[in-house]
DNA sequence: GACATCTTCCAAAGCGCTTTGAGTGCTGCC
DNA sequence: GGCAGCACTCAAAGCGCTTTGGAAGATGTC
C-alpha cells in the first residue's frame, strides 16, 4: 500500500492525499477525514526513505559508539543514556541509529553519516580533552549535542554536562570534614573529559584544605568492577593506606567493596566509600537507605535532555549554541562514617 | 557533491559512474579507475535514502527495545549484545536502528518498522512464552531472528539461544555434588522464556536428585542488584535457610553477595553462590580466577552471531529456518564451597 | 451579472540514486 | 569491405514521497 495506491482508491491526487495526512490547511475538513479514514483502515503509512528523500529530513538521530580493541568496553551508563534519549525520539517520531564504529575510524564514521544524510543530527558520547569530533561535526554542518564538555575546545556547541568538579569537590570535602585525611581516587581514564574534571576537583578540595596529595593514593583506568577491586587492594595494603576512596562508578564501588570485605574491614566503620551514582535503572544504589554515599545524576534523565536539545537545534539550526550545566545531589548512605581519631 | 554532479565533473554518464562506483564488469578498469579517484577526493558517499529507495533494501537492521512504565528497566546485558551486533552489521555496511517504545505499543511498532521499510530486518529481544511478536513478523513477512527462543510457539522461525535449562541443571547438580540440599533460586521474571527454561533446569534437577522444591526457597523479579539482595536477605533469615544460592545474573549476585556478607557469613565457606555470567565488559566475573562460581556464555558473542544469522536471511530470505543452541561453560570460582555437614 | 477572491483540488517536477534497454564505436573474421 | 560480436557508455524510467504553481469551481461584492 502506497500514496499512489491509496489515492487510487479514494478517487483523489496524491497531492490531496498527502496533505490530507500530514495536515496542511488546503483540504477540506470532510475529504481529510475521509483520507485519514481510509489510511487507517488501510494500513498505510508513508515509506520513510521516500518521504525523506523529498523532505530532506531524515528523522533520524546517529549515536556512534567507538567499540576499541584496545580496551573493549561498552560504556556502563550508555544503556540507560540511550534509553532516555530513545523516549525522546519517540515521542517526535525520530528513529535513532546507531553505529559501532572501531575507535580510529570514528572521524570518518561522522563524515560518513553526514554524506549519506540518514541522520539529522548526532549525539556525541564520551567527549575527550579537546576533542577533535566537535571542530569536525561544526565543519561538516551537522547539528550535535556533546554529552559532557571537552576542554580546551574554544569553538561554541551545544553541551550537556554534569558538574563533575563540583560534585567531587564536595564529595571530597565531606570526607575531609568527617576527619579523613588519606582520601584515595579512584578514577575512570583521564583522557576523558570528565575524569579530568573530577580530578580537577579532588586535588583542589586537597589543596584547598592543606591536605598533600599523595600520588599513591590515585588509581585511572576504564571504570570495571576489577578496576576498583584492584585499585583498592593495592591501596589498602599500603603502609598508610588510605582511610576513604572516592570511587568514579558505582560499579568500580563495587570492587572496591569487594576489596575492602576481603581484607576483612567493613565499609562506612573501617572504610568509607563515596562514588558517582549516574542512577543506572538495574544497579540502583540501594533503594531504600542509599548503599553507598554518592553524589547522584541521572544519565537517563541527560539522555532526554540532550535529545530535546538536539531536536531543537534541528528546528532552528541558526539559534545560539545552548549548554547545561547540571549539579549533582549529594546523599548520605551507610558507607561513610568518621575518619580516624587523630 | 551528488552523483550527478560528481558525473558532470568526470564527464561521464550518471549511470557509469553508478556502475563504476558499484563494481558491476560493464565498465572499464580505466573509467572506473578514474571514478574511484574522483569519489574518492570529492568525498563522494551516496545519499543513504535514494539508494535504499531505488534498490528497495535499507541497509539498516531493526531492534525495538521496549521501556515499559511498569519496569523501567534497560537490559544489563543489552548494551553489549548490540555491541556485538553492531559489529557485524558495521563490517557488512548495515545502519543499526533502535525504537524505544513503550511496551503496550510494541506490536505497533513493529507494523510500523515494517511499513516505513526503513529496515531489512529485525532482531526480537527478551521473548516471553508463548511470544506474539514471532508470528507477528511472520505476517509482516520481514525477517528477524529471536535472541532466545519462546516455548509454546510452534511456527518456524530462526533463534539463537543458551541452552538455559542445561546451563541451570548443570549448576544445581552442581551443588549437589559439593553438598548441598538446601538450594535457593533468585531467577528473572519468569514470564521471560529463559528465566522460565532456568526454573524448568532446577526443578528437574532437584526433582531427578530427589531433593523435594521448597517454595520459600525461589523469588522472580527484576534482575536487578536489589532483586538480589533482598531475596537472600530474606530467605537468609529463615529458620532452615539455603546453604546455597543460584543467581539469575552477576549484577543480582552482587547483590546476594551484600546480603551474605551483611549477615557476617563468607562467601564460598558459609554460603555458595553460582550466577549466571553473561560477560558483559564492564563487568567480568574477576580477571583471574572468577569470582562467583558461574555458568558462562558471552552474550556479546550472540549479539554478533544473531547478526550474522540475521543478514544471511536477508541474503536467503526463502531459506529454511535455522536455530543455534549454545551450552553455557560452567566455571568454577571461589563463592562455592562444600555444603553443610550432615 | 461580472469580477475578484477563496476554497479545494490537481498535474507535474524533483529529491538522488539504480537499472533497464538501447545505442555507439571498435575489433576480428570471413 | 561488410558483418557479427564485444566492450563501453548513455538516456530515461522508475523508487514513493512532497511541494510548486496552477486551474476549476464556489462564494462574495458591487
Amino acid at each position: 500500500m502506497n500514496l499512489r495506491e491509496l489515492s487510487r482508491q479514494l478517487g483523489l491526487s496524491q497531492t490531496t492525499v498527502s496533505r490530507a495526512l500530514n495536515g496542511y490547511p488546503e483540504v477540506s475538513e470532510a475529504t481529510r477525514q475521509k483520507v485519514m479514514a481510509a489510511a487507517r483502515a488501510s494500513g498505510y503509512q508513508p515509506d520513510a526513505r521516500a518521504r525523506s528523500l523529498a523532505t530532506g529530513r531524515a528523522k533520524a538521530i546517529g549515536h556512534v559508539i567507538p567499540h576499541s580493541t584496545k580496551h573493549e568496553m561498552v560504556n556502563v551508563v550508555f544503556a540507560d543514556f540511550i534509553a532516555g534519549a530513545g523516549e525522546v525520539y519517540g515521542q517526535h517520531g525520530y528513529d535513532l541509529v546507531m553505529s559501532m564504529v572501531s575507535d580510529d575510524a570514528e572521524e570518518q564514521a561522522y563524515r560518513t553519516l553526514a554524506r549519506k544524510r540518514n541522520v539529522d543530527g548526532v549525539i556525541v558520547h564520551g567527549p575527550t580533552r579537546n576533542d577533535a569530533r566537535i571542530d569536525l561535526l561544526r565543519e561538516l554542518r551537522i547539528p550535535f549535542v556533546v554529552h559532557g564538555r571537552s576542554s580546551d575546545v574554544t569553538s561554541e556547541y551545544n553541551w550537556l554536562d554534569v558538574n563533575n568538579r563540583r560534585a567531587i569537590e564536595r564529595a571530597t570535602a565531606f570526607l575531609i570534614d568527617l576527619g579523613h585525611r588519606r582520601i584515595a581516587l579512584v578514577n575512570g581514564v583521564e583522557r576523558m573529559d570528565f575524569a579530568l574534571r573530577r580530578r580537577l576537583g579532588y586535588e583542589g578540595t586537597l589543596h584547598a584544605r592543606g591536605i598533600t596529595l599523595d600520588p599513591a593514593l590515585t588509581r585511572s583506568a576504564e571504570m570495571t568492577e576489577p578496576h576498583g577491586y584492584h585499585s583498592a587492594r593495592e591501596m589498602l595494603a599500603l603502609a598508610d593506606p588510605p582511610t576513604a576512596l572516592i570511587a568514579s562508578s558505582i560499579v568500580v564501588a563495587m570492587g572496591v567493596r569487594r576489596a575492602v570485605e576481603e581484607r576483612g574491614l567493613r565499609l562506612g566503620r573501617d572504610v568509607s566509600v563515596i562514588c558517582f551514582d549516574d542512577m543506572v535503572s538495574y544497579f540502583p544504589n540501594g533503594d531504600g537507605e542509599p548503599i553507598f554515599t554518592a553524589t547522584r545524576s541521572s544519565v537517563r534523565a541527560a539522555g532526554r535532555r540532550c535529545a530535546e536539545m538536539l531536536l531543537e537545534q534541528i528546528e532552528a539550526p541558526d539559534a545560539a549554541a545552548v549548554h547545561e550545566l547540571w549539579e549533582a545531589d549529594l546523599v548520605v548512605g551507610r558507607s561513610t562514617g568518621p575518619g580516624p581519631q587523630q
